[in-house]
DNA sequence: GAGACAGTTGAAGCCTATTCAATTTCATCG
DNA sequence: CGATGAAATTGAATAGGCTTCAACTGTCTC
């Protein structure tokens, strides 16, 4: 009982509280909508520091700053709360993948962005994507599920590209879109792992992402590394020493 | 309480009990290690058919006709006894991929086999590798453990071919072995993924594993398909032949 | 055959997901 | 401005599964 009218301390993450910069005309709805952003924050949370079965319900209420119960009311049980995380993280993927796609103007860029991409937010958010299995008992349910839409959704990004990188001669080849899909995201998700395994040894080590991303981008667009254009290595240059001051930055 | 001497009717998996073909004189040892056969039989066939979360160990007891307290005795606990299961996938998967390896002449026929093994197997026994994310909380635990040993007994298959391939050749390019790694293996567990989807609905298309392998294989190899010599293709054919037969055989 | 002991048992304890009756909040209306 | 009721929240009670452990059983040794 008591604690007040909601103090939702917790409730500004990033994603999509604070639309209304007004603090006190909130109308009922909204308030909804921001705690159920504190409640997905706070699960969020939880889940990559202790895992999936390492988080109880408990935690993620006393973390969002609500009563056990009320997850209840957002959710209809856990496991739907860590898919609603799964779903939250793809969106926020899927939208910042294809803007950054979007920045870039060859194939060969595109990929590459996308796969460096990959690779940072999986690799940062580790464990929110390997949920998923857990959760995905029968794979005939998964199928229809929503994440397996929003799934879709994100790995159209790179259908695109792989599309239009064809109709325009930069990947050569007849292969099936799906094989080189599975291909990209396969060896991504399987390397992330591996990097993440040598980084507790080496620490962190940027030129292992590069030999990896450089060698499945060298796979699907057919050109070798000698042959790429002076201005494709200055847009790819420009992109790595970006990311680079960005991570310094963070420190 | 009572069920008799241990009448271990599911212990006869396949794996390593029934070494002594003598039905009596079953030393205390002997029969120890073949209940320890029995309970990991159970579990895997429950974890299987109900993944991890949907299995309890009252059920994976019954299955394998011993007390709830018995299983205990053999594993720690629920974790320990998944990872128990997944141990004994891994030493079964490493020595038959090692025995069909050697059973290969070239680099790309070993490749082949060792893509289509893994990727049968894995399927086969698919919620087997998936629990394993599950279990692994830390990263930093996980590198201690016997499973990340295991694993890379089993990988260290594939490294083999990859360092002799290169040393005769048959693999261009000086990109570091650990790449190549990532690339097979996760296309393989990603495609094997897609392929169980497709599956769902188109049935199960041989064509598509064939497709997948063949790209993956021959982006490892450097030739193009039609550069393969005769004997190789003749081989790579047998083989094929030889899998669907026994597919056919088993209904 | 007695003693020792490894192996087994299953009911009890504990922890956590989930429910739900009671309570609080708040937009709306007279 | 207070009354009203629907929506939201609460947290104690329930239920179910993992794990423990004191008692028991079968086997081996002398």
């Amino acid at each position: 009982m008591a604690s007040g009218p909601a103090e939702t301390t917790q409730a500004a993450t990033d994603s999509d509280a604070l639309s209304s910069p007004s603090p006190t005309p909130q109308t009922r709805q909204t308030r909804v909508r921001r705690r159920e952003g504190a409640i997905i924050s706070a699960a969020r949370n939880m889940f990559v520091t202790h895992g999936y079965a390492g988080t109880t319900m408990a935690m993620i209420a006393r973390e969002a700053g609500v009563a056990d119960g009320t997850l209840y009311t957002y959710f209809e049980n856990k496991d739907a709360l860590a898919r609603g995380v799964i779903s939250d993280f793809y969106k926020r993927l899927t939208e910042s993948s294809q803007k950054g796609v979007d920045g870039r103007r060859t194939t060969r860029t595109k990929l590459d962005f996308l796969a460096r991409h990959h690779l940072g937010q999986v690799m940062d958010e580790r464990g929110i994507i390997e949920m998923l299995p857990a959760l995905t008992t029968s794979l005939s349910d998964y199928a229809g599920s929503e994440l397996y839409r929003l799934n879709k959704t994100y790995v159209a990004v790179f259908d695109r590209i792989v599309r239009e990188g064809r109709a325009c001669g930069d990947i050569p080849g007849d292969a099936d879109v799906s094989v080189l899909r599975d291909i990209f995201y396969g060896a991504l998700d399987y390397g992330g792992k591996s990097l993440m395994m040598r980084s507790l040894r080496d620490g962190v080590r940027k030129a292992d992402m590069t030999r990896l991303v450089d060698r499945l981008v060298g796979m699907i667009v057919g050109t070798s590394s000698s042959a790429r254009s002076v201005a494709d290595r200055l847009e790819l240059a420009a992109d790595r020493l970006e990311a680079s001051l960005k991570q310094v930055e963070n420190k």
